[in-house]
DNA sequence: CAAGCAAACTAACGGTTGTTAGTTTTGTTT
DNA sequence: AAACAAAACTAACAACCGTTAGTTTGCTTG
């Protein structure tokens, strides 16, 4: 992170705006404003504001597949596969609390690449849902409905970014670790 | 529900429309037409776009306070406590999911009612972290980090609007139950 | 020092926003 | 049938929206 762009910047102080007040009522003065320039001057380095919901979007939601996509296709057991998951989320929460708020919140406002976002959040959670049914199948996980569980467990990992900065003393290991005793534990099959 | 009002109409419309693109991308042209009526006659009713927001959401927090209050004033176990503020949830979230969305994501436009929203929201939560720590101290739930538990069970708790459309066919006990077995069974001392 | 270029600026556009004022319609009660 | 109130309407407002066009600024490079 030695030098940030300016596209970069906007994004990422977009993107905090979004949080705060979400994409519909942040304005393109808003985001000017807050990098102390005027607002015709963000489009020399973006295309439209619905371009920065986008940035701040997609690539999240990528990575988020993506890392799922190594996770499912390990050969580690399920409750392994489950503990790697919420590590993930930790860490992707930790590094990016600002742009999660628009991953949960601001999708529909993508408008034509919805799509690509719901084919990218359909995928990642068939991935999830299989993990758990086949760990449920195996008796590694206690016999729970495995909607009820994938819903707990991914409504609080995509909450995380609403704790994370109340809470900076807490280290990402140790949280993870906690959520794994909470979320997971509580599953196991003893 | 005999007879509704058309200022109640207009609340229950409009939250619909707030929950699939959020308040501020609400205008007051888009609850007028899917009334069926111009928009001026709203203010016939209604007094102010944020008027609307503040019934659909304060009416809400009120109830989840209240009913709090009632929980955690009586003298059941911590764990029984606990069954029942998930009933609590599943009971108004499935009466309500419009406005459940509105209560999470648009409470920030309230404006001059932050204040309030935020009173009762950590009355709700200081009564739900004591009942958690309480728990623990007793020993009836076993020695987890009490601000994770509260977060994943509340995280849960505030998403059921976004799970309980699509699965219409689960009646409200049943989901109660299975959210209990796998939110609270994990986290008792056995 | 001149040239070139990225990135800022001013000014303005067509459209949309929440809201108001004043008027007409509708349905009920005398 | 006349009177009344509730609730719809038309028309318009000032403010603000995202965005474009054309211009100026200021740094870097030959």
């Amino acid at each position: 992170m030695l030098k940030q762009s300016r596209k970069e910047q906007i994004i990422k102080i977009a993107a905090k705006l979004f949080k705060e007040k979400g994409y519909s009522a942040v304005t393109m003065r808003d985001i000017a404003k807050a990098l102390d320039i005027k607002a015709a001057s963000l489009y020399n380095h973006i295309t439209s504001k619905q371009d920065i919901l986008k940035y701040v979007i997609i690539s999240l939601a990528e990575e988020f597949t993506g890392g799922m996509n190594i996770i499912y296709s390990s050969s580690e057991s399920s409750i392994d596969k489950l503990n790697r998951i919420i590590s993930l989320h930790v860490d992707i929460a930790y590094r990016n609390p600002f742009q999660m708020s628009s991953l949960n919140n601001d999708w529909m406002h993508l408008e034509k690449d919805v799509p690509y976002y719901l084919e990218l959040r359909d995928s990642y959670e068939d991935n999830f849902r299989s993990i758990i049914k086949s760990g449920i199948a195996s008796g590694q996980l206690a016999n729970a409905n495995s909607e009820v569980v994938l819903f707990s467990i991914l409504s609080t990992l995509r909450n995380l970014y609403l704790w994370i900065p109340k809470k900076e003393d807490v280290n990402p290991e140790e949280l993870s670790n906690n959520l794994s005793q909470v979320l997971i534990n509580g599953i196991i099959n003893k």
